[in-house]
DNA sequence: CGCAAAACTGTATCGACGGTACAGTAGTTC
DNA sequence: GAACTACTGTACCGTCGATACAGTTTTGCG
């Protein structure tokens, strides 16, 4: 990475960090310029306006979550072969990954920039539309593969399951930020999962175990 | 209604639109006092500062917010003696409200709020952790009289369950703002009456009717 | 009607911020 | 040593939140 680049990197996470805290409009690029050791003609080097940034911080930040998403629902297909145990897998790999943040997670940048919208021009728009289409993709994959092998349990559209897991997710972040409480990501990244075993598990398994052991703690 | 406090409902009314589009740090005094009309002397005449405004402006959506609320549940608890049939019922009527509005949903200002929280000061954020608490224990409170006729079919605490509604909500306000189609809103309501059913209804139910007609459109 | 309080207007000023313009410079690379 | 990258320094503009304060209109009450 080129010195350019570095700086550049470095701006953007400072900016991240400020706009989930306080949101794009309130996020200054004097205090983004002092914190990164810069002048204010060094930033417009880099960037030629700060919608510039916000694209490249969305960019940044899709890319990253799609990464850790890839992982996630990869070591659930590692761990079984049924695709809704490796599925349930993954959701609690997921609950552990939100929980897991030191500081509680700091934040849905897609959300946060959807409460300014009218901030940012049609590139960052698009660039968002786009990433949470991609997430429906996704899971809607992968309950569609589930649903092959078990019958749904309801006659529930499973493309507004797999919203459900993004709205939840995000809506979860909202309410630990409200109530100063990271552990509720974690809580209805589980709930979800619960919804998801409850709608596929065959209608005689009432309380009792799952087939494949439910915990991931022996892998 | 005296002339000032019509003259503060405008305003609010007026920056809450704002807010909701652009977020609390974009959203100037100076646009708000042009199309309310008035200088900006009056508007310091009303409000000693932009947080006091904002604190006013909560205040009265969560309380518009739990009228709507009061009225939903209350008319569920009228259609059905069950209440898990009440509660099926009012997440209907809650989905219908919510995809009712004409231009979609103008977003959660608590959602808003929690993503430029370092702007707030601390009365304004207690504000809204009260709220959601609220909103908390009244979805607690509904469902523990559900479990006391129906058994849940998993192990899952309720309060979750209860917290996952407020999450879904507001995370489906954010989908429908990042995709500009508001019927995700009332399909993700829709999702989680799934779940609710699922959850308590027999284990013997399957893909078969409830036994109290589903519809609400006979009353 | 008269008067006081409420509800503003008008003017001026301040510091912070986004953004622009442009000349200059240190370090690297071919 | 010329060209290029990655900046710095300085100066300036318009907008915004906020403050101060004197002046004016509107309203309700006795």
């Amino acid at each position: 990475m080129g010195k350019g680049a570095e700086t550049r990197e470095r701006i953007i996470e400072i900016a991240e960090a400020s706009v989930l805290a306080k949101g794009f409009g309130a996020t200054s690029i004097e205090e983004i310029i002092v914190e990164a050791g810069i002048t204010k003609s060094g930033f417009f080097y880099h960037f030629k306006d700060k919608n510039e940034l916000a694209h490249k911080m969305v960019r940044r930040y899709v890319d990253e979550n799609n990464r850790v998403f890839d992982e996630i629902f990869e070591r659930g297909h590692q761990l079984s072969d049924d695709p809704l145990q490796a599925f349930l897998i993954s959701l609690k790999l997921l609950a552990e990954t939100m929980s897991d943040l030191p500081s509680g997670h700091p934040g849905c940048l897609i959300a946060s920039i959807c409460y300014q919208e009218r901030l940012f021009d049609r590139d960052v728009r698009n660039l968002i539309a786009q990433s949470v289409k991609e997430w429906h993709m996704r899971f809607r994959a992968i309950l569609d593969d589930i649903a092959v092998v078990h019958r749904p349990r309801d006659a529930i559209d499973l493309g507004d399951v797999a919203d459900m897991l993004s709205c939840i997710v995000d809506g979860a972040i909202i309410m630990s930020k409200a109530l100063n409480d990271p552990k509720r990501i974690e809580r209805q990244v589980l709930a979800f999962r619960s919804f998801v075993k409850l709608l596929f598990s065959p209608a005689t398994a009432q309380l009792e175990k799952p087939p494949v052991p439910d915990s991931i703690q022996a892998a």
